[in-house]
DNA sequence: TCGTGTGAAAATATTCACAGCC
DNA sequence: GGCTGTGAATATTTTCACACGA
C-alpha cells in the first residue's frame, strides 16, 4: 500500500472528506458489510461518486474494477493516509470543565491520541490529580515533552491565556496545536494549528436556515 | 445595513471566515481598537485582503474608503450577515456527559444560543433536573417543540441513536441539526445539518506534521 | 457487465490590480 | 495618501465521461 505516491499539494477539503469516508467506513465495518463502491459511501457523506474516486486517488490506488472497495482494507489505507495509523501522544493545557472533558473522554485512546500530560498555571490545581493524570505546572512542559515523546498540545485555557499557552508548547518542541479557544494564535510555518469552535457550525446553521425558501 | 443584496449563492467557506473575522473583531473590540482594515483582519485569519473586501463585498458595503471598517459598526454587520444577532431556541437529544458540558456551557446564552428542552430515552434520567432544566422523554419533542418555539435540535447521543433522535427533531418541526455524534444522519432537503467532530481537525494535524519538509 | 482510475471540461474560489471615494 | 469595492485574471476544485481491468 503506497500513501505516499502523489506528493503534488493535498486540497484540506480532501483531508477532511478522508476523515469522514473513516466513519462511515466505520460503520460499515460494524455492520458487517465487506464490500462498497463509489456511490453509496459518496451518497452517505453527501458528496459526488467521482469525488471519492478522486479524494482516493491523490493517495493510491485502493479499489477493484468492477467490484468495489473492500471496506476493510480502504479503512485502514485511509488511516495510513491520514496518519491515523499509529499511537500520537499528546499535552493538555488548561485542565478547567472542558479540559476535564476531554481528559476523560474515551474516544481518544480508541482513536490512538494518548494525553500524557495535563497542565496548568493554576497553583490550586497544580499537584492535584485527575482521571490518574497529576496536573503539572505549564512551565515545566519544557521538560516534560521531550522525555515524554508528546507531538501535540491541547489546548483548553481561557481566550485570554491561549497565546502563551501555545508558546510554551511549541518552545518545549510540539509539532501541532489543537486550539479550542476561541482566540486565534500566531504560531512558526513549521508548526500546525487546528481551530474547533462549534459555533463556526452554528452560524453555518443559523445561516443556512434563514436564506432559504 | 443591508446584508441580502447579492442573493447569488454564497460560499461555505466564507460563511466560515465570517464567523472567524467576528472573533477576530470582538477581540478587537475587547482591546478597544475602534477602526481596523482588511490587511490586519486578514492576517489574523490567515487569508488574504482581498479575500476578506470579498468575503464582505456578498452582502453589502460595511467600509470606508480610505478608512477601513469601524470595528463596532462591521462586528453589528456579520452577525446580521450570519443571523447571529437574535436568539436561537434550541432542543438538547442525549444528556450524557457532553450533554451536560453542553447545558454547562456558558457560551452558548452568551451568544444568544438558548437551549430550554433536555430530552433522553432512558427512564433513569426522565424526571430529572439539570442546571434547571427537566429531562422529558424524548417522545414529548412533538409537543414541545413547537410550544417552545424551539428551531434548532442538537443531538448528543451514543452515534447508534442519532438518526432516531433526528427524526423525532425533524418531525417536531426544527429546522436545523446541529449533531455532535460521530454518525452521518440522513435528513429531508429543507432540513440543515452541521457536524462537529473535531477528529476531523486531529486527522487534519496529524496529515499535516506527517508530510511537512 | 460493472465500477475504478483518470484526463479533459466545467464550475468555483482566490488573488490581482486599479478605479473611486474618503 | 490610503483603503475599499470590484471586474478581470488566475488558480483550484469538482464533475464529467470514458478507457481499462476484474
Amino acid at each position: 500500500m503506497n500513501t505516499t505516491s502523489k506528493n503534488n499539494h493535498i486540497p484540506r477539503a480532501t483531508i477532511q472528506r478522508l476523515a469522514t469516508y473513516m466513519q462511515v467506513l466505520e460503520f460499515m465495518k460494524k455492520n458487517n458489510v465487506e464490500v462498497t463502491s463509489s456511490e453509496p459511501l459518496a451518497s452517505a457523506c453527501d458528496v459526488n461518486a467521482s469525488q471519492v474516486r478522486k479524494d482516493l486517488a491523490y493517495f493510491g490506488e485502493f479499489g477493484v474494477r468492477g467490484v468495489g472497495y473492500y471496506v476493510d482494507y480502504l479503512l485502514e489505507a485511509i488511516r495510513a493516509c491520514l496518519h491515523a495509523n499509529r499511537e500520537w501522544r499528546a499535552a493538555l493545557i488548561g485542565v478547567g470543565n472542558l479540559g476535564r472533558a476531554l481528559l476523560n473522554h474515551q474516544e481518544f485512546p480508541r482513536r490512538g491520541i494518548r494525553i500524557v500530560g495535563a497542565f496548568d498555571c493554576d497553583p490550586f490545581k497544580i499537584g492535584e490529580t485527575i482521571y490518574g493524570l497529576e496536573i503539572f505546572c505549564s512551565k515545566r512542559l519544557q521538560e516534560k515533552v521531550p522525555k515524554q515523546n508528546i507531538e501535540l498540545g491541547i489546548i483548553t485555557t481561557p481566550p485570554e491565556r491561549v497565546q502563551r499557552a501555545a508558546d510554551q508548547l511549541i518552545e518545549a518542541g510540539v509539532k501541532g496545536i489543537l486550539n479550542f479557544t476561541s482566540a486565534r494564535i500566531v504560531v512558526p510555518s513549521n508548526v500546525s494549528v487546528e481551530y474547533v469552535d462549534f459555533f463556526h457550525q452554528i452560524y453555518a446553521l443559523t445561516f443556512n436556515i434563514s436564506t432559504r425558501p
